[in-house]
RNA sequence: GGAAGCGUGGCCGAGCGGUUUAAGGCACCGGUCUUGAAAACCGGCGAUGGGCAACCAUCCGUGAGUUCGAAUCUCACCGCUUCCGCCA
């Protein structure tokens, strides 16, 4: 959420702001709720004013066992007023809110303009695609020559956009989960964090996937209590720690990291992806998450992108860094970095981990402060990346490490979490 | 699922219809003292919103209600604790 006095008081910048990323505002209903709530809202508290005051009158008035039937009838006279103009300023505050929940976040002064993905700008590139002698099979292929990657199954048991692994590439999806969480607490320092897959819409606001994103999540109803919903990503419950948190400043920066299955109902994405594990309703992500001081959130941004990149160099597969453009970047984000790995069969790259500096947008719909050097209450700021999304990670270690025979190569940094296990083999399946 | 109790500022905790302008303590900040620190003493110290200064309003889990006036009374909901039952 914007900070309300930037649009009372900048509302023209915001609005040339938000448009380099397509979003329109509606200035003139905002503008005109704008001057009700302030003549609603100084004549509620001059009314509230004066009961208070009269109010206080009968108090003293009856303690000394005087007459206090003059004060009695004026303040009578008030409340018919006061009750009405309270309730409107409700309504209009309530509106003003609402509309202020729907504005996206502003782009940080670096973000590159565009419309649209096209508008994205390569700002790193690393290690080479590996040429082959063969013909490069997809991982669905090479998936199910294996015999470890059954999607007609899941659609059996569930529907399209799931996914059944069996044997050895189960096992190397455990495996890659398994790997990042010890790589980010090990050598990144954050913390392990296990999380809800079922949170409250309160939640979902914090992080910003409601009010306006309902459709692209999983809900869950139950009798007589509130709707609950599938997480789309960890982000959610481990921004929302700290949600309404007063944090010391020592406690600062405090870094996460959290390996949950994701769900995303991919409305609006019929037709694309359709082929594979690329697009799913559920996967596995681990997610990384960090709470800083505003002054030092940038920092933490490029840190937090290296330490995603470092599991795709230990993992040798090749990918570039995107620095999205103003169009592309999603609701709460100021800036993001995408990182995009190689995929041999796809002959592309392709968006493997998305790292976002929210700045105060989360902390502020949060209420997620620390105790600064001014001693005043300040808004953290949000961050999170993924490091990395699990099914395409997998996808591309079957993809960028496939063998002429079908067999795939077990990645040196992933043996020691497979038993020593250095080759994925069709034969061998069963035994596994 | 049954019973009882409890939700008050960053934390602990008093207050149970009108000197509450929310006591007191801890923590924190400033000062005195000290070579320095600690202790002691003195002072300051909640959040949000409106004017942006004085000031005013709102906030005691959430929402309704009673009242001239609610942290305080009533109702509903949410959460926590303890005991019993059930359960991985």
């Amino acid at each position: 959420m914007l900070d309300i006095q930037l649009l009372r008081n900048h509302l023209a910048a915001v609005v040339a702001r938000l448009e380099t990323r397509g979003a329109t505002l509606e200035t003139t209903s905002f503008l005109a709720l704008e001057t009700e709530r302030k003549d609603l809202q100084t004549r509620t508290q001059d009314l509230q004013a004066r009961r208070n005051s009269l109010s206080k009158q009968i108090g003293q008035l009856k303690a000394r066992g005087e007459d206090s039937t003059g004060a009695m009838q004026e303040v009578a006279g008030l409340g018919d007023a006061l009750k009405h103009s309270e309730e409107r300023l409700a309504v209009v505050l309530e509106e003003i809110n609402a509309f202020v929940a729907t504005v996206p976040n502003l782009p940080h002064e670096s973000v590159p303009i565009g419309t649209s993905d096209a508008g994205n700008v390569e700002v790193k590139r690393w290690g080479n695609p590996r040429s082959f002698d063969f013909a490069a099979q997809d991982h669905v292929d090479i998936g199910a020559a294996l015999g470890g990657l059954d999607l007609d199954v899941a659609v059996k048991i569930s529907g399209a956009r799931f996914s059944v692994m069996k044997g050895g590439v189960a096992r190397m999806h455990r495996a890659l989960a398994q790997f990042m969480l010890d790589t980010h607490t090990g050598e990144h320092g954050y913390t392990e964090v296990y999380a809800p897959y079922l949170v409250n819409a309160k939640s979902m606001f914090c992080t910003g996937q409601l009010p306006k994103f309902e459709e692209d999540l999983f809900g869950v109803l139950r009798d007589g209590a509130d709707k609950l919903y599938l997480i789309p990503t960890a982000e959610v419950p481990v921004t929302n720690i700290v949600r309404d948190q007063i944090l010391g400043a020592e406690a600062l920066p405090l870094k996460f990291v959290c390996h949950t299955p994701c769900f995303r109902s991919e409305a609006g994405s019929y037709g694309r992806d359709t082929r594979g594990m690329i697009r799913q309703h559920q996967f596995d992500k681990v997610e990384l998450v960090r709470i800083e001081r505003p002054e030092d959130s940038w920092a933490a941004l490029k840190e937090l992108t290296a330490h995603a990149e470092a599991i795709l160099e230990l993992l040798d597969l090749p990918y570039r860094r995107m620095a999205l453009c103003t169009g592309d970047m999603g609701f709460s984000s100021a800036k993001t970095y995408d990182l995009e790995v190689w995929l041999p069969a796809q002959n592309a790259y392709r968006e493997i981990s998305s790292c976002s500096n929210f700045e105060a947008f989360q902390a502020r719909r949060m209420q997620a402060r620390f105790r600064g050097d001014k001693g005043k209450p300040e808004l953290v700021h949000t961050l999170n990346g993924s490091g990395l999304a699990v099914g395409r990670t997998l996808v591309a270690v079957l993809e960028n490490y496939q063998q002429a025979d079908g067999s795939v190569i077990v990645p040196q940094a992933l043996r020691p979490y497979m038993g020593g296990l250095e080759r994925l083999a069709p034969a061998s399946e069963s035994r596994l």
